[in-house]
DNA sequence: TTGTTATACCTCGTTTATCTATGCATAGTA
DNA sequence: TACTATGCATAGATAAACGAGGTATAACAA
């Protein structure tokens, strides 16, 4: 099924925040992890990737370092940090009372 | 707890087709019930929902007609019609989608 | 009666997250 | 040698929702 792209806007940095807080990723892997994870009902792309994942080191909530995989090839790696941390935790709190609201509104008790 | 507004674009037509399907309503009772149901996570304004209803409309999702008040006020109520009940199942069945993706991305399985 | 608040509808311009499209470069493979 | 996958990047387009403004009537208080 493909869903409707405005509905995930808002929830990308939940889910970079999520993979990131089990381990260190660069920004290609991510992509593949979270279109894996979601079934292929996420397709998120490059152009929004890394755009995001700029903001999000300039806003200090990741970090980022160069490394070099097995081939030779550059990578860069990111990792969150504990401003990232917590903004994961209230980024999570905000999407169970979001889903929460609308569940309430279409009559979905959970 | 105030939500991050962009989390909920692509919702909004699902909590209309949602309230309509129940009951009749008028564009303000609609504003009132979503939000209230909602416990006020949902702040629906005016400059939101006239657009969209009459887009939906437009689309023969709705169907609108006037109608006094008791007090002698004009009102536009709106009914669901049977091409909104389809677009209401469809968008119920993309919410669910879209929510499992999410959570199986985060970690919370349901 | 005059002012204020709630009800009820409407529109226009702005914002902003994401996508599309495109570019560059390297590694692996057919 | 050509193509595909990997890996990073940016610029412009898109579209949903909001903010701010408008009009008008009803109810109520001063």
């Amino acid at each position: 099924m493909t869903i409707n792209k405005e509905l995930t806007k808002g929830s990308t940095a939940l889910l970079i925040l999520s993979v990131l807080s089990e381990q260190e990723m660069y920004g290609y892997q991510m992509i593949g992890e979270i279109n894996r994870r979601s079934d292929n009902v996420f397709k998120m792309k490059e152009g929004t990737l890394y755009p995001i994942l700029h903001a999000m080191v300039n806003d200090g909530l990741l970090e980022s370092y160069d490394a070099k995989s097995e081939t030779g090839r550059d990578r860069k790696y990111y990792r969150i940090t504990a401003a990232g941390s917590l903004q994961l935790k209230a980024r999570r709190e905000e999407w169970q009372v979001f889903t929460g609201a609308v569940n309430r509104v279409i009559g979905e008790e959970m």
